[in-house]
DNA sequence: AACGCTACCAAGCAAGCGCTTGGTATTCAA
DNA sequence: TTGAATACCAAGCGCTTGCTTGGTAGCGTT
Protein backbone atom coordinates (compact mmCIF):
# COMPACT_ATOMS: atom_id res chain seq x y z
CA UNK A 1 0.00 0.00 0.00
CA UNK A 2 2.86 2.09 -1.07
CA UNK A 3 0.19 5.05 -2.67
CA UNK A 4 -2.11 5.13 0.43
CA UNK A 5 0.74 6.04 2.65
CA UNK A 6 2.47 8.40 0.08
CA UNK A 7 -0.91 10.40 0.05
CA UNK A 8 -1.47 10.19 4.00
CA UNK A 9 1.95 11.77 3.99
CA UNK A 10 1.55 14.71 1.56
CA UNK A 11 -2.14 15.88 3.11
CA UNK A 12 -2.26 13.95 6.24
CA UNK A 13 -5.82 15.81 7.28
CA UNK A 14 -7.65 15.44 4.44
CA UNK A 15 -7.69 11.48 3.97
CA UNK A 16 -10.23 9.34 1.75
CA UNK A 17 -12.92 7.78 2.56
CA UNK A 18 -11.52 4.30 3.02
CA UNK A 19 -8.63 5.89 4.78
CA UNK A 20 -10.55 7.34 7.33
CA UNK A 21 -12.87 4.62 7.79
CA UNK A 22 -9.80 2.41 8.01
CA UNK A 23 -8.61 4.43 11.18
CA UNK A 24 -11.58 4.81 12.87
CA UNK A 25 -12.32 1.18 12.98
CA UNK A 26 -8.46 0.80 14.24
CA UNK A 27 -9.17 3.27 17.63
CA UNK A 28 -12.43 1.08 17.90
CA UNK A 29 -14.90 3.65 16.95
CA UNK A 30 -16.55 2.49 13.85
CA UNK A 31 -17.30 -1.04 13.48
CA UNK A 32 -15.32 -2.90 11.06
CA UNK A 33 -17.57 -2.99 7.28
CA UNK A 34 -16.21 -6.19 6.38
CA UNK A 35 -17.38 -7.88 9.69
CA UNK A 36 -20.59 -9.56 10.12
CA UNK A 37 -21.81 -7.08 12.42
CA UNK A 38 -20.66 -3.85 10.21
CA UNK A 39 -22.17 -5.98 7.11
CA UNK A 40 -25.55 -5.81 8.44
CA UNK A 41 -25.02 -2.24 9.78
CA UNK A 42 -24.38 -1.20 6.45
CA UNK A 43 -27.39 -2.76 4.56
CA UNK A 44 -29.48 -1.30 7.76
CA UNK A 45 -28.50 2.22 6.86
CA UNK A 46 -29.10 2.20 2.90
CA UNK A 47 -32.53 0.24 3.91
CA UNK A 48 -33.33 2.63 6.68
CA UNK A 49 -32.49 5.88 4.48
CA UNK A 50 -34.68 4.18 1.39
CA UNK A 51 -37.95 2.34 2.92
CA UNK A 52 -37.88 3.96 6.41
CA UNK A 53 -37.03 2.26 9.54
CA UNK A 54 -40.70 0.80 10.09
CA UNK A 55 -41.14 -0.14 6.57
CA UNK A 56 -38.20 -2.27 6.88
CA UNK A 57 -38.34 -5.46 7.96
CA UNK A 58 -35.79 -7.62 9.99
CA UNK A 59 -36.21 -10.34 7.06
CA UNK A 60 -35.53 -7.48 4.45
CA UNK A 61 -32.45 -6.56 6.46
CA UNK A 62 -31.80 -10.20 6.53
CA UNK A 63 -32.29 -11.09 2.89
CA UNK A 64 -29.58 -8.37 1.81
CA UNK A 65 -26.80 -9.60 3.92
CA UNK A 66 -27.89 -13.47 2.69
CA UNK A 67 -28.76 -14.99 6.37
CA UNK A 68 -32.20 -15.99 7.77
CA UNK A 69 -34.08 -13.23 9.99
CA UNK A 70 -33.42 -14.81 13.49
CA UNK A 71 -29.63 -14.68 12.70
CA UNK A 72 -29.39 -11.26 13.18
CA UNK A 73 -30.44 -11.36 16.82
CA UNK A 74 -27.33 -13.16 17.32
CA UNK A 75 -25.55 -9.43 16.30
CA UNK A 76 -28.36 -7.13 17.72
CA UNK A 77 -30.86 -7.12 21.12
CA UNK A 78 -33.50 -5.56 18.73
CA UNK A 79 -34.37 -4.12 15.92
CA UNK A 80 -34.50 -0.82 17.42
CA UNK A 81 -31.13 -1.40 18.46
CA UNK A 82 -29.99 -1.83 14.73
CA UNK A 83 -31.23 1.79 14.39
CA UNK A 84 -29.02 3.08 17.30
CA UNK A 85 -25.93 1.49 16.56
CA UNK A 86 -26.47 2.66 12.62
CA UNK A 87 -26.91 6.31 13.82
CA UNK A 88 -24.17 6.14 16.32
CA UNK A 89 -21.92 5.16 13.38
CA UNK A 90 -23.46 7.57 10.77
CA UNK A 91 -22.74 10.51 13.19
CA UNK A 92 -19.43 8.85 13.99
CA UNK A 93 -17.98 8.71 10.57
CA UNK A 94 -20.02 12.21 9.47
CA UNK A 95 -18.20 13.95 12.70
CA UNK A 96 -14.82 12.85 11.40
CA UNK A 97 -15.27 13.95 8.39
CA UNK A 98 -16.63 17.34 8.94
CA UNK A 99 -13.60 18.12 11.41
CA UNK A 100 -11.18 17.33 8.83
CA UNK A 101 -13.03 19.61 6.60
CA UNK A 102 -13.62 22.34 8.60
CA UNK A 103 -10.05 22.50 9.90
CA UNK A 104 -8.62 22.68 6.28
CA UNK A 105 -11.02 25.80 5.56
CA UNK A 106 -9.13 29.14 5.70
CA UNK A 107 -10.70 32.12 6.37
CA UNK A 108 -14.20 31.69 8.48
CA UNK A 109 -16.52 31.92 5.37
CA UNK A 110 -14.93 28.95 3.98
CA UNK A 111 -15.00 27.33 6.56
CA UNK A 112 -18.51 27.36 6.93
CA UNK A 113 -18.52 26.47 3.14
CA UNK A 114 -16.65 23.05 4.25
CA UNK A 115 -19.40 22.42 6.46
CA UNK A 116 -22.63 22.76 4.36
CA UNK A 117 -20.51 21.26 1.82
CA UNK A 118 -19.63 17.92 3.81
CA UNK A 119 -23.24 17.37 5.27
CA UNK A 120 -24.40 17.36 1.37
CA UNK A 121 -21.88 14.90 0.88
CA UNK A 122 -23.02 13.05 3.85
CA UNK A 123 -26.62 12.91 2.46
CA UNK A 124 -26.09 12.52 -1.16
CA UNK A 125 -22.65 10.64 -2.08
CA UNK A 126 -22.17 7.51 -0.69
CA UNK A 127 -19.66 8.76 1.91
CA UNK A 128 -22.08 8.45 5.29
CA UNK A 129 -24.54 5.77 4.13
CA UNK A 130 -27.81 6.13 5.96
CA UNK A 131 -26.88 10.16 7.43
CA UNK A 132 -30.41 11.17 6.88
CA UNK A 133 -31.50 8.85 9.05
CA UNK A 134 -30.46 11.16 11.59
CA UNK A 135 -33.38 13.52 10.96
CA UNK A 136 -35.67 11.33 9.59
CA UNK A 137 -35.67 8.51 12.25
CA UNK A 138 -35.27 10.54 14.71
CA UNK A 139 -38.59 9.87 16.76
CA UNK A 140 -38.03 5.83 15.94
CA UNK A 141 -35.39 6.10 18.82
CA UNK A 142 -36.46 5.16 22.15
CA UNK A 143 -35.21 8.00 24.88
CA UNK A 144 -32.81 6.23 25.81
CA UNK A 145 -31.19 5.42 22.54
CA UNK A 146 -31.81 9.51 21.62
CA UNK A 147 -29.54 10.46 24.74
CA UNK A 148 -27.15 8.01 23.45
CA UNK A 149 -26.89 9.48 19.82
CA UNK A 150 -27.40 12.89 21.05
CA UNK A 151 -24.20 12.61 23.35
CA UNK A 152 -22.07 11.73 20.25
CA UNK A 153 -24.17 14.22 18.19
CA UNK A 154 -22.59 17.17 20.28
CA UNK A 155 -19.33 17.28 18.67
CA UNK A 156 -20.52 17.38 15.42
CA UNK A 157 -22.70 20.24 15.94
CA UNK A 158 -20.42 22.08 18.09
CA UNK A 159 -18.30 22.44 15.09
CA UNK A 160 -21.57 24.22 13.01
CA UNK A 161 -21.88 26.71 15.79
CA UNK A 162 -18.16 27.51 15.76
CA UNK A 163 -18.65 27.86 12.09
CA UNK A 164 -21.92 29.28 11.77
CA UNK A 165 -20.40 32.27 14.45
CA UNK A 166 -17.73 32.83 12.44
CA UNK A 167 -19.02 33.66 9.42
CA UNK A 168 -21.29 35.93 11.44
CA UNK A 169 -24.36 34.56 9.81
CA UNK A 170 -27.69 36.72 9.96
CA UNK A 171 -30.99 35.44 11.31
CA UNK A 172 -30.68 35.53 14.95
CA UNK A 173 -29.34 32.84 17.06
CA UNK A 174 -26.40 30.31 15.73
CA UNK A 175 -28.64 27.67 17.03
CA UNK A 176 -31.28 28.56 15.46
CA UNK A 177 -29.37 29.36 11.97
CA UNK A 178 -28.19 25.52 12.75
CA UNK A 179 -31.48 24.28 12.39
CA UNK A 180 -32.45 25.97 9.71
CA UNK A 181 -29.59 24.75 7.83
CA UNK A 182 -30.72 20.74 9.34
CA UNK A 183 -33.69 21.57 8.27
CA UNK A 184 -32.91 22.82 4.74
CA UNK A 185 -29.83 19.85 4.07
CA UNK A 186 -32.00 17.11 5.31
CA UNK A 187 -34.68 17.64 3.28
CA UNK A 188 -32.36 18.04 -0.04
CA UNK A 189 -32.60 14.15 -0.25
CA UNK A 190 -35.81 14.45 -1.08
CA UNK A 191 -35.36 16.54 -4.02
CA UNK A 192 -31.61 16.86 -5.05
CA UNK A 193 -30.16 14.17 -7.58
CA UNK A 194 -26.13 14.71 -8.37
CA UNK A 195 -26.97 12.57 -10.93
CA UNK A 196 -28.54 15.80 -12.80
CA UNK A 197 -25.97 17.35 -14.68
CA UNK A 198 -27.40 20.08 -14.45
CA UNK A 199 -26.63 20.97 -10.57
CA UNK A 200 -23.53 19.48 -8.56
CA UNK A 201 -23.29 18.91 -5.06
CA UNK A 202 -20.23 22.49 -5.08
CA UNK A 203 -22.97 24.34 -7.22
CA UNK A 204 -25.47 23.50 -4.34
CA UNK A 205 -23.16 24.15 -1.80
CA UNK A 206 -22.84 27.63 -3.44
CA UNK A 207 -26.56 28.61 -3.33
CA UNK A 208 -26.72 27.79 0.11
CA UNK A 209 -23.39 29.44 1.12
CA UNK A 210 -24.85 32.73 -0.67
CA UNK A 211 -28.21 32.51 1.22
CA UNK A 212 -26.85 31.75 4.88
CA UNK A 213 -23.96 34.52 4.66
CA UNK A 214 -24.40 38.28 4.92
CA UNK B 1 -73.92 35.72 14.05
CA UNK B 2 -74.06 39.71 13.03
CA UNK B 3 -70.56 40.00 14.42
CA UNK B 4 -69.43 37.91 11.89
CA UNK B 5 -71.31 38.97 9.30
CA UNK B 6 -70.06 42.51 10.41
CA UNK B 7 -66.11 41.37 10.30
CA UNK B 8 -66.82 39.69 6.70
CA UNK B 9 -68.32 43.16 5.67
CA UNK B 10 -65.07 44.83 6.75
CA UNK B 11 -62.19 42.58 6.09
CA UNK B 12 -63.49 40.23 3.36
CA UNK B 13 -59.98 38.52 2.41
CA UNK B 14 -59.31 38.08 5.90
CA UNK B 15 -61.75 35.43 6.75
CA UNK B 16 -60.84 33.72 10.77
CA UNK B 17 -60.07 30.16 10.45
CA UNK B 18 -63.80 29.18 11.50
CA UNK B 19 -65.10 30.78 8.50
CA UNK B 20 -62.34 29.89 6.00
CA UNK B 21 -63.00 26.49 6.89
CA UNK B 22 -67.20 27.12 6.54
CA UNK B 23 -66.77 28.45 3.17
CA UNK B 24 -64.64 25.69 1.96
CA UNK B 25 -67.05 23.00 3.04
CA UNK B 26 -69.94 24.85 1.15
CA UNK B 27 -67.93 24.43 -1.71
CA UNK B 28 -67.28 20.95 -1.49
CA UNK B 29 -63.73 21.62 -0.89
CA UNK B 30 -63.25 20.13 2.44
CA UNK B 31 -65.20 17.50 4.62
CA UNK B 32 -67.25 18.75 7.49
CA UNK B 33 -65.01 18.33 10.46
CA UNK B 34 -68.41 17.82 12.17
CA UNK B 35 -69.28 14.75 9.86
CA UNK B 36 -68.24 10.98 10.89
CA UNK B 37 -65.29 11.72 8.20
CA UNK B 38 -64.66 14.54 9.21
CA UNK B 39 -63.82 13.94 12.80
CA UNK B 40 -62.28 10.82 11.45
CA UNK B 41 -59.42 12.92 9.50
CA UNK B 42 -58.77 15.44 11.91
CA UNK B 43 -58.40 12.28 14.54
CA UNK B 44 -55.93 11.22 11.78
CA UNK B 45 -54.02 14.07 11.32
CA UNK B 46 -53.31 14.35 14.41
CA UNK B 47 -52.21 11.17 15.49
CA UNK B 48 -50.30 10.86 11.85
CA UNK B 49 -48.68 13.97 12.82
CA UNK B 50 -47.61 13.30 16.72
CA UNK B 51 -46.87 9.35 16.09
CA UNK B 52 -45.79 9.10 12.14
CA UNK B 53 -48.61 7.50 9.77
CA UNK B 54 -46.82 3.91 9.93
CA UNK B 55 -46.69 3.86 13.98
CA UNK B 56 -50.47 4.71 14.20
CA UNK B 57 -52.67 2.11 14.07
CA UNK B 58 -56.24 1.70 12.66
CA UNK B 59 -57.36 0.62 16.15
CA UNK B 60 -55.38 3.93 17.74
CA UNK B 61 -57.39 5.96 15.14
CA UNK B 62 -61.05 4.28 15.72
CA UNK B 63 -60.47 4.53 19.86
CA UNK B 64 -59.20 8.51 19.36
CA UNK B 65 -63.13 8.88 17.72
CA UNK B 66 -65.04 6.91 19.76
CA UNK B 67 -65.55 3.66 17.10
CA UNK B 68 -64.37 -0.05 16.65
CA UNK B 69 -61.68 0.03 14.22
CA UNK B 70 -63.29 -2.28 11.06
CA UNK B 71 -65.60 0.81 11.19
CA UNK B 72 -63.24 2.99 9.86
CA UNK B 73 -63.79 0.98 6.65
CA UNK B 74 -67.37 2.12 6.12
CA UNK B 75 -65.57 5.46 5.46
CA UNK B 76 -62.10 4.84 3.60
CA UNK B 77 -61.43 2.10 1.51
CA UNK B 78 -57.45 1.67 2.97
CA UNK B 79 -55.34 3.13 5.96
CA UNK B 80 -53.25 4.93 3.25
CA UNK B 81 -56.37 6.42 1.61
CA UNK B 82 -56.97 7.93 5.13
CA UNK B 83 -53.62 9.31 4.75
CA UNK B 84 -54.18 10.99 1.47
CA UNK B 85 -57.31 11.98 2.11
CA UNK B 86 -55.39 14.36 5.06
CA UNK B 87 -53.05 15.16 3.25
CA UNK B 88 -55.99 16.57 0.61
CA UNK B 89 -57.83 18.42 3.51
CA UNK B 90 -54.27 20.06 4.74
CA UNK B 91 -53.19 21.14 1.02
CA UNK B 92 -56.55 22.42 0.63
CA UNK B 93 -56.88 24.41 3.48
CA UNK B 94 -53.07 25.87 3.34
CA UNK B 95 -53.67 26.96 -0.32
CA UNK B 96 -57.23 28.95 0.69
CA UNK B 97 -54.97 30.41 4.17
CA UNK B 98 -52.05 31.58 2.39
CA UNK B 99 -53.72 32.72 -1.06
CA UNK B 100 -55.81 34.76 1.92
CA UNK B 101 -52.32 36.03 3.23
CA UNK B 102 -50.48 36.42 0.29
CA UNK B 103 -53.20 39.27 -1.29
CA UNK B 104 -53.45 41.56 1.77
CA UNK B 105 -50.11 41.73 1.84
CA UNK B 106 -48.68 45.18 0.12
CA UNK B 107 -45.17 45.23 -1.45
CA UNK B 108 -43.29 42.23 -2.68
CA UNK B 109 -41.34 41.65 0.53
CA UNK B 110 -44.49 41.40 2.93
CA UNK B 111 -45.82 38.78 0.00
CA UNK B 112 -43.28 36.55 0.72
CA UNK B 113 -43.13 37.53 4.64
CA UNK B 114 -46.64 36.93 5.15
CA UNK B 115 -45.94 33.26 3.01
CA UNK B 116 -43.01 32.06 5.52
CA UNK B 117 -45.59 33.12 8.79
CA UNK B 118 -48.57 31.27 6.87
CA UNK B 119 -46.84 28.30 6.62
CA UNK B 120 -45.43 28.59 9.69
CA UNK B 121 -48.68 29.37 11.47
CA UNK B 122 -50.15 26.04 9.38
CA UNK B 123 -47.44 23.84 10.85
CA UNK B 124 -47.17 25.23 14.78
CA UNK B 125 -50.83 26.80 15.45
CA UNK B 126 -54.12 24.75 15.01
CA UNK B 127 -54.74 26.32 11.64
CA UNK B 128 -54.06 23.51 9.80
CA UNK B 129 -53.96 20.10 11.71
CA UNK B 130 -51.53 17.89 10.21
CA UNK B 131 -49.60 20.01 7.91
CA UNK B 132 -46.07 18.89 8.35
CA UNK B 133 -47.54 15.24 7.21
CA UNK B 134 -47.27 16.96 3.40
CA UNK B 135 -43.80 16.17 4.24
CA UNK B 136 -42.47 13.56 6.45
CA UNK B 137 -45.08 11.45 5.42
CA UNK B 138 -45.35 11.42 1.54
CA UNK B 139 -43.03 8.53 0.87
CA UNK B 140 -45.93 6.78 2.74
CA UNK B 141 -48.28 7.40 -0.04
CA UNK B 142 -48.83 5.06 -3.20
CA UNK B 143 -47.64 6.67 -6.73
CA UNK B 144 -50.92 7.43 -7.46
CA UNK B 145 -51.66 9.37 -4.65
CA UNK B 146 -48.60 11.58 -4.28
CA UNK B 147 -49.76 12.36 -8.33
CA UNK B 148 -53.30 13.36 -6.40
CA UNK B 149 -51.77 15.28 -4.08
CA UNK B 150 -49.53 17.14 -6.05
CA UNK B 151 -52.16 18.13 -8.98
CA UNK B 152 -53.52 19.92 -5.63
CA UNK B 153 -50.39 21.03 -4.39
CA UNK B 154 -49.38 23.02 -6.96
CA UNK B 155 -51.49 26.08 -6.59
CA UNK B 156 -50.23 26.40 -3.39
CA UNK B 157 -46.90 25.93 -4.36
CA UNK B 158 -47.26 28.91 -7.25
CA UNK B 159 -48.21 31.04 -4.81
CA UNK B 160 -44.60 30.65 -2.86
CA UNK B 161 -42.55 30.70 -6.62
CA UNK B 162 -44.59 34.23 -7.06
CA UNK B 163 -43.41 35.36 -4.05
CA UNK B 164 -40.07 34.30 -3.85
CA UNK B 165 -39.75 35.80 -7.51
CA UNK B 166 -41.31 39.09 -6.60
CA UNK B 167 -39.06 39.61 -3.21
CA UNK B 168 -35.95 38.61 -5.66
CA UNK B 169 -34.62 36.40 -3.08
CA UNK B 170 -31.10 35.32 -3.55
CA UNK B 171 -29.76 31.89 -3.98
CA UNK B 172 -30.19 30.74 -7.34
CA UNK B 173 -33.15 29.37 -9.00
CA UNK B 174 -36.98 30.09 -7.44
CA UNK B 175 -37.49 26.94 -7.18
CA UNK B 176 -34.41 25.96 -5.23
CA UNK B 177 -35.06 28.75 -2.76
CA UNK B 178 -38.27 27.01 -2.37
CA UNK B 179 -36.93 23.45 -1.60
CA UNK B 180 -34.64 24.78 0.60
CA UNK B 181 -37.59 26.67 2.53
CA UNK B 182 -39.53 23.39 2.60
CA UNK B 183 -36.98 21.84 4.48
CA UNK B 184 -36.11 24.78 6.79
CA UNK B 185 -39.90 25.11 7.55
CA UNK B 186 -40.96 21.87 7.84
CA UNK B 187 -38.39 20.74 10.11
CA UNK B 188 -39.31 23.73 12.60
CA UNK B 189 -42.32 21.23 13.82
CA UNK B 190 -39.46 18.99 15.71
CA UNK B 191 -37.85 21.77 17.39
CA UNK B 192 -39.75 24.85 17.43
CA UNK B 193 -42.61 25.45 20.38
CA UNK B 194 -44.47 29.21 20.38
CA UNK B 195 -45.34 27.96 23.76
CA UNK B 196 -41.70 28.97 24.19
CA UNK B 197 -42.17 32.25 25.65
CA UNK B 198 -38.85 33.34 24.19
CA UNK B 199 -39.89 33.04 20.35
CA UNK B 200 -43.26 33.79 18.71
CA UNK B 201 -43.71 32.98 15.11
CA UNK B 202 -43.59 36.65 13.92
CA UNK B 203 -40.28 36.60 15.34
CA UNK B 204 -39.03 33.15 13.54
CA UNK B 205 -40.73 34.69 10.86
CA UNK B 206 -38.83 37.63 11.28
CA UNK B 207 -35.15 35.81 11.75
CA UNK B 208 -36.08 33.37 8.49
CA UNK B 209 -37.07 36.26 6.41
CA UNK B 210 -34.38 38.14 6.91
CA UNK B 211 -31.77 35.04 5.42
CA UNK B 212 -33.40 34.44 2.74
CA UNK B 213 -33.68 38.03 1.42
CA UNK B 214 -31.17 40.43 0.04
C1' DA C 1 -95.94 1.41 7.17
C1' DA C 2 -92.30 0.36 4.28
C1' DC C 3 -88.07 1.50 2.38
C1' DG C 4 -83.45 2.81 1.86
C1' DC C 5 -79.54 5.06 3.59
C1' DT C 6 -76.01 6.06 6.92
C1' DA C 7 -73.27 4.77 10.74
C1' DC C 8 -71.84 1.52 13.38
C1' DC C 9 -70.99 -3.21 16.12
C1' DA C 10 -69.30 -7.97 16.95
C1' DA C 11 -66.37 -11.27 15.66
C1' DG C 12 -62.68 -12.78 13.52
C1' DC C 13 -59.43 -14.00 9.46
C1' DA C 14 -55.07 -14.23 7.08
C1' DA C 15 -50.82 -12.35 6.83
C1' DG C 16 -46.90 -10.35 8.59
C1' DC C 17 -44.35 -8.85 12.43
C1' DG C 18 -40.29 -8.96 15.94
C1' DC C 19 -38.17 -12.23 18.31
C1' DT C 20 -36.98 -17.05 20.71
C1' DT C 21 -35.23 -21.59 21.04
C1' DG C 22 -32.32 -25.46 20.38
C1' DG C 23 -29.03 -27.07 17.61
C1' DT C 24 -24.93 -27.25 14.06
C1' DA C 25 -20.66 -26.07 11.44
C1' DT C 26 -16.37 -23.76 11.62
C1' DT C 27 -12.47 -21.72 13.70
C1' DC C 28 -8.80 -21.27 16.77
C1' DA C 29 -6.40 -21.27 21.08
C1' DA C 30 -4.86 -24.32 25.00
C1' DT D 1 -7.70 -33.27 21.19
C1' DT D 2 -10.55 -30.86 23.48
C1' DG D 3 -13.23 -26.72 24.53
C1' DA D 4 -14.88 -22.38 24.01
C1' DA D 5 -16.41 -18.79 20.94
C1' DT D 6 -18.49 -17.15 16.74
C1' DA D 7 -21.85 -17.19 13.15
C1' DC D 8 -25.54 -19.06 11.58
C1' DC D 9 -29.83 -22.36 10.48
C1' DA D 10 -34.50 -24.43 11.08
C1' DA D 11 -38.66 -23.96 12.97
C1' DG D 12 -42.01 -21.59 14.89
C1' DC D 13 -44.35 -18.81 18.81
C1' DG D 14 -47.24 -15.18 20.20
C1' DC D 15 -48.88 -11.08 18.94
C1' DT D 16 -50.40 -7.21 16.03
C1' DT D 17 -51.72 -5.64 11.79
C1' DG D 18 -55.08 -4.01 8.09
C1' DC D 19 -59.16 -5.42 6.67
C1' DT D 20 -63.73 -8.43 5.92
C1' DT D 21 -68.21 -10.14 6.85
C1' DG D 22 -72.89 -10.26 8.29
C1' DG D 23 -75.90 -8.00 10.89
C1' DT D 24 -78.44 -4.04 13.49
C1' DA D 25 -80.18 0.54 15.16
C1' DG D 26 -81.70 4.95 13.96
C1' DC D 27 -83.36 8.32 10.75
C1' DG D 28 -85.66 10.72 7.00
C1' DT D 29 -88.57 10.14 2.86
C1' DT D 30 -92.49 8.64 0.40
Amino acid sequence: MRESAQALAEAPSQLSSQQLIGALVEQGLLTDPASPRGRLLFAAARLFEQRGFARTTVRDLAAEVGILSGSIFHHFASKEQILCAVMKEVITLASARMRSAAENAGCPQEKLRACIQSELEAIHEQAVPGFSILVTEWRSLTEESQEEVLRLREEYEQIWLDAIVAAKCPGGAPALVRRLLVGALSHTYSWFKPRNRGLSIPDLTDHIFQIFTP
